[in-house]
DNA sequence: AATGAATGAGATTTCATTCAT
DNA sequence: TATGAATGAAATCTCATTCAT
């Protein structure tokens, strides 16, 4: 049984032991990188901190984008289990949906990912399962957010799709290592769920933004139809 | 009796009026630019958009951050005026405060300006004018933040620096032009607003930050004379 | 057993065979160039003299100072086996020295590019191998110079070190470039020579200067041992 | 009565008083400079230090090579009287070769001049008077050199053109600049001298070089005819 | 398949020289 | 006429990407 994860070549042929161990390897390293240094760390240094040369690296992914594609596809399926995890404990959705994104920071480097550039998110859509682990992702975002909601706990007025931005936006590293500051994270992210807090009747410009309007919103140009082509290994987890 | 605002060379002698025009011309365009796209621009882009020659920027500032310098305190300067007129309404501090950061779009530039990095922040110490214009806006920050604590308007635990580092952290138009998404500022705003708001009971980790706190931590090196005038941050705990 | 000469990278691991080639290529088109129009040729120009793009030049020194190492080491290397050959004929020191300074070109080329700038000599403190090299061009130069003394054919006002400043001073080639005449080495090697030799009475004014002198003025900084082996300068005094 | 002493325009006309200052202050700046840090100093450089702007260096000096000229021709005239008093004295040929050129630093600055660059020594040849002064130099050289060689203590295998020579190898202030060593000039200066001394009997290749070589050598080229066209002004000092 | 060398297109900065004020 | 501002052609160096080993 073939899995697909991170083990197929471009072609969909399985990669030797060795080429998915460097390929895990270069992934790792740019998660690393990029959550430090920000989407722009020169692919040599990717290169040498995965401990393989710059050739090794383009060969797995020919550009800086697939790259960013790939990182962000492995993280989602990285978050995929925690995320069921969470919300499995079940302390109320208010709660969970706090925890789930203060304690995961992988989480919210999911949720940046997705919206470094244009076309991160279009290539995106050749990776069915980075894809489907994504959806899954979303989808226990706005389940989340719809439960908090219905419990009381969270305004209306806003949606998942308005926290996917916060997130996008205040957890940009190479920002903040510009700020010659050590703000904590923690402080800024308790402010942001107060924001989101119900009890705050300051009515929002706007309806609430679904995830599904960030979706759509990036696959006007490209083609529409929604698993196009290039769906290397349709059976996946059960 | 002329001030030298904008008109002046590094030696404070008057400039000629067509290097002053394009002193401001080049000031404009990097604005702009640095806005749209971060301060990362290429100088000669900055030059092209300013309608001169490379070497025309670099006789005016002799390097980039010198450049970054500059806009930050041209842009002080235009916000201080506007600060004035704003306090002087008097529709409640908390109000203020609102209109304050949501209308003038130059606030908030100049807020993130001054945090792009530590030579910038340091080189700022040296423009004694420019310094003068950002030590009035952060005292007006703080009076504000202050009034609205007391008015019972503003949570108690956040202070002025609080501000300004939301601030930086959500106003980052490189970021904002790297999201594929066309999101409000308004929106977000707002729920920064409402963060702010007090009826927010949850507990911030850390003490309330003063602008003091941000100015000092970088301000080490240098001169020990901290903030000329313009008292930002007298105590301010509830 | 292979010495490293010329093929190792900075980390002493092996180069490839076309990087090495590259390697030796380029520090011959510098030594060419420089010869020919002093340190400061475009590094383009020392590029494409070698045939390959300035990337490669770069990545193989990463800036200028560290070309001029590599051409003084590499030049000391050169030079090492010719200074034994000319010691080992044994036709008298000051029969010696002369044609030893006439006859290698090379060698007036080492003893000037140590003395390009601080920062040439002081990285060159980092070449082991190149310092001995050094160490032993001097220290030969040292000998000839002593024995010379000693055979009553040469001054004893003067040491090595004076020798080697009437060299840096002679045989600069940027300056012969732009003197629009064709001077002969020779005619003024000569009388150098004759300005060396003794029965010149005019006292001097200083010290005989020892190369000892010369290396320990630019080792201050940095590490304290001052020539590893190769004693240069034992006292020569009359 | 119209003295030409750089005092004249490009087309022979009287310079306004004020321009005359200029000129004199631009050339003195550029003479320290020069002397100090090679031929290379940024035009800028010298017009500050001249205390004028560039606008006007360039109106008086139309290029480098032009102020080049006008330094060296500057020089010359400097260097004239000071070169009839030291002959005056008549301590010996010899003696007086020597302190003439150990003290006079005018001397060798002029002796180098002539000689940076092929078009500033052709450029000379529409000076009258600079040649003129120039000549004299040279003149008084060969007459020490032919004197001293008289009286028995120079060496006869050597012309005044070797003195040129060597001066010119000898003294460049950007190739001391480069040598991180504190050497004294008169110690080598001396060596110099003793290496002209008469009982230095080596044989040097080639004959003897006059000033005449020097001269004839740069004059091929260009026009023969000596004092070809552009005389401004035939008058000078009785 | 892995490596890391080679390439060349920018980006920054300097400076000789021209030109508007 | 004097000024110094403007220009643009180098020169240095970096890095994404391709290609030989």
């Amino acid at each position: 049984m073939r899995t697909s994860a991170g083990g197929t070549g471009r072609d969909g042929t399985r990669l030797r032991a060795d080429a998915r161990r460097n390929r895990e390897l270069i992934i790792a390293a740019a998660r690393e990188l990029i959550a430090e240094r920000g989407p722009d760390v020169p692919m040599e240094e990717i290169a040498r901190a995965a401990g393989v040369g710059v050739g090794t690296l383009y060969r797995r992914f020919p550009d800086r984008e697939s790259l960013l594609v790939a990182v962000a596809g492995d993280n989602y399926r990285r978050v995929a289990a925690e995320v069921r995890n969470f919300v499995r404990e079940g302390h109320g959705a208010w709660h969970t949906l706090r925890s789930f994104l203060s304690h995961a920071s992988d989480v919210r480097l999911s949720l940046r990912l997705a919206f470094f550039s244009e076309r991160t998110f279009s290539m995106l859509k050749h990776d069915a399962e980075a894809r489907r682990s994504r959806d899954e992702l979303l989808a226990t975002l706005e389940r989340l957010v719809r439960d908090a909601q219905t419990e009381g706990s969270m305004r209306t007025d806003v949606g998942a799709g308005d926290v996917v931005v916060l997130i996008g936006l205040f957890f940009d590293p190479a920002r903040r290592a510009r700020l010659p500051l050590a703000v904590p994270d923690d402080r800024y992210l308790m402010l942001m769920f107060d924001a989101l807090h119900s009890g705050n009747a300051t009515p929002l410009p706007g309806p609430p933004l679904g995830t599904d309007v960030l979706v759509r919103q990036l696959a006007t140009d490209d083609d529409a139809s929604p698993t196009p082509q290039g769906e290397p290994s349709p059976d996946h987890r059960p």
